[in-house]
DNA sequence: TGTACATCAGTGAACGCGCGTTCACTGATGTAC
DNA sequence: TGTACATCAGTGAACGCGCGTTCACTGATGTAC
């Protein structure tokens, strides 16, 4: 028998999942805040006691769903980021990727959007984290484009942040959208025209 | 005696602001759904059940919270469309503005940042038609400058979400910074930049 | 102005309930020989 | 391979506690005459 892992440790780990599962299925519709422990277990379908032996607390769930949501997020990124096209098709994919990710990963992003500035403290810093990181990486792709000759790293940093709060801001209104595809598809028609007037302020930065 | 309002309303009055002034203390450190609403009578200094006598439950003191808040919000946008110069000058005095309300009304940005994507359906609704209240409010405003002249209607509405959006990002990121100077300086330079290169893109919007 | 009655904001006791946490336990999985 | 013991994920009962809501009440304020 081959035991890349042991049986009992391959059920804990199952059991792990069908905790933070649950955490994400009751999160659709209340903030970590007001779940209960036994809400989550009883969802799971474990014993309340059982849940100690995975998360000291709810708050450590909720880090780990951060964690998982962003799973989601950076592979939303790489999408994004992998593409190489004119100005305009990059703005059309960005956006129809947004778009995409948030319909598929629905309760990923539902989670992130309420805990960004919502109760719990260690939550919202590894939000925070995560976001920052994000900000960085694209500023580091940012830099790297021939449209960034002779900018200010400053400058770079803060476009960088500008783009990334776009998507968030954008993310968070296809959630309150919720499905309804006539209000996606204006938000959607929004967000390309705010990119494609941010992207006319940076082609005139210089010369601005 | 003149009474325009009789003793009676006007202690009844008192203490509905007692309890208001009370979840808002609460709220400063988590959010609505999880606050309790003996925990709200306690800080007020009142009995549970005289809670009764001025909201059905607590969702109905989060909308309050939501107009009380938005009475301060009103007054910093009032603060900044006033202000009549040159562009430059604008972006400065609007992001000073925001600031300074930020650091006056704390618990009531605070109040708005949490709840905004949070965890109560009505709160949210409550919130959400207020900010689409002033995009209109400051759509009607771009519309009448020279600068917008010959702009699709549609495309003063997203560059007024696009304003209002960016106001908002920077006010909770500042909330984020928690009275830290050297983080909000670093905020505010950044919003500054930002608003900078949106002006650039509006200035070539036609031509691009 | 004075009196008699009505109103109603806030009180305080009581209720049933679900909560988070503890603890000794069970029995399947893992290990040593 | 087989046996004897160790580990430990999940169980289920028990606990004390604060919750939201109800209800009859009190006494200051308001009103009518």
């Amino acid at each position: 028998m081959s035991h890349t892992l042991g049986v009992r440790q391959a059920q804990k780990q199952q059991t792990r999942q069908s905790l933070l599962d649950a955490g994400l299925r009751l999160l659709e519709h209340q903030s970590l805040s007001s779940v209960g422990l036994r809400e989550v277990t009883r969802e799971a379908g474990i014993t309340p006691s059982a849940f100690y032996r995975h998360f000291r607390d709810l708050d450590e769930l909720g880090v780990a769903l951060v964690d998982e949501s962003f799973g989601s997020l950076r592979e939303m990124v790489r999408a994004i980021r992998s593409d190489r096209a004119g100005a305009d098709e990059v703005i059309d994919r960005t956006v129809g990727v947004i778009a995409e990710y948030v319909g598929r990963h629905r309760a990923h992003f539902r989670f992130l959007a309420r805990e960004r500035h919502g109760g719990v403290q260690p939550v919202r810093d590894a939000v925070d984290a995560r976001f920052r990181q994000f900000a960085d990486d694209l500023a580091g792709d940012l830099a790297a484009q021939p449209e960034s000759e002779g900018w200010d790293p400053a400058d770079v940093r803060m476009l960088a942040d500008l783009y990334v709060d776009h998507a968030v801001t954008t993310a968070a209104a296809l959630l309150e959208a919720d499905g309804d595809p006539a209000a996606e598809q204006r938000i959607a028609a929004t967000a390309r025209r705010q990119l494609r007037l941010i992207s006319l302020g940076r082609r005139h930065w210089l010369q601005g």
